[in-house]
DNA sequence: TTATTATATTGTAATCATTACAAGTTAGTA
DNA sequence: TACTAACTTGTAATGATTACAATATAATAA
């Protein structure tokens, strides 16, 4: 999925969420890096270009944006969490080695779960864990290598 | 799923993890609730009847289950990891009224994730959030009290 | 049973991510 | 241009988890 800034900007708005040089930075940013990112990898990835920038406010802005739905939590380590500017229904793999996340095309809605036939469900989220394909390629190789 | 004790101890021995005393406790107090707890409360509930426990050992405990394989974690807040004596294949689902967590059945390899095709898979996890049929009685109960 | 030893437990201190808070700043509006 | 509610910032607080070193114990063999 393609996210576009300036649909965003327009969301924003329309939610009355000031639109700030810092959030429209971290958005910016979410929406040039698709790495799914840290806290901290926004900040440091920000701070040259915005001197001022406090952590703090990059934790702030993110809630606000979660809270508007423009930005999903990804909980996949317990010490780590990410953010994914694509909310679109989607699946995510995290490699163990590389400690990268891959997204996935997943229709979650797919499956029947009737047990959960008169909850209300808002939020639906996948995630795999393992050995992405070029961490088993460096791997052998490496051992080609002996 | 039905968890039997005496086939835990065995995966333990076979292991060569000791069966000391704690452990064994841990263990007994995930088989006896299926409620998915968190470190506080496997600690909390416990403590009366080991007075000696220390919370570290319950992290330390838990680390070692896990890593053998016999306990699941489960990451859906960011702030409070909890721990599953079930690690068949199921979903769980988060009420966020009354922060109680449901398992439900679902097959996760009835999936089909090509995008992975290529990629060694260890761990697949699914959660949905929401309200639980039970918070949202009660809510029209309050309600209707109006 | 007893002695031995590798492994486990414990309490405290350290770490790290996140939030609380209060003072200063700014976006949006009139 | 002035006003004000909302935002940002830095520091301190919080809370979960881990590190560590001293003590205790499970498993083994004599």
């Amino acid at each position: 999925m393609k996210v576009i800034y300036a649909d965003l900007l327009n969301e924003l708005k329309s939610r009355n969420i000031r639109l700030s040089h810092q959030r429209l930075k971290v958005l910016e940013y979410l929406t040039k890096n698709y790495t799914h990112p840290t806290v901290d990898q926004i900040y440091n990835g920000l701070h040259q270009d915005v001197p001022t920038l406090s952590k703090t406010t990059v934790y702030n802005t993110l809630n606000s944006l979660v809270d508007a739905g423009l930005v999903r939590v990804i909980n996949i380590e317990d010490n780590e969490t990410r953010y994914d500017i694509d909310t679109d229904n989607h699946g995510h793999f995290k490699c163990e080695k590389c400690r990268k996340i891959y997204d996935f095309k997943i229709n979650i809605d797919s499956f029947d779960a009737h047990e959960l036939d008169h909850f209300k469900i808002f939020d639906k989220n996948i995630y795999f864990k393992g050995i992405c394909r070029q961490c088993q390629i460096d791997s052998s190789n490496i051992q080609s290598n002996n």
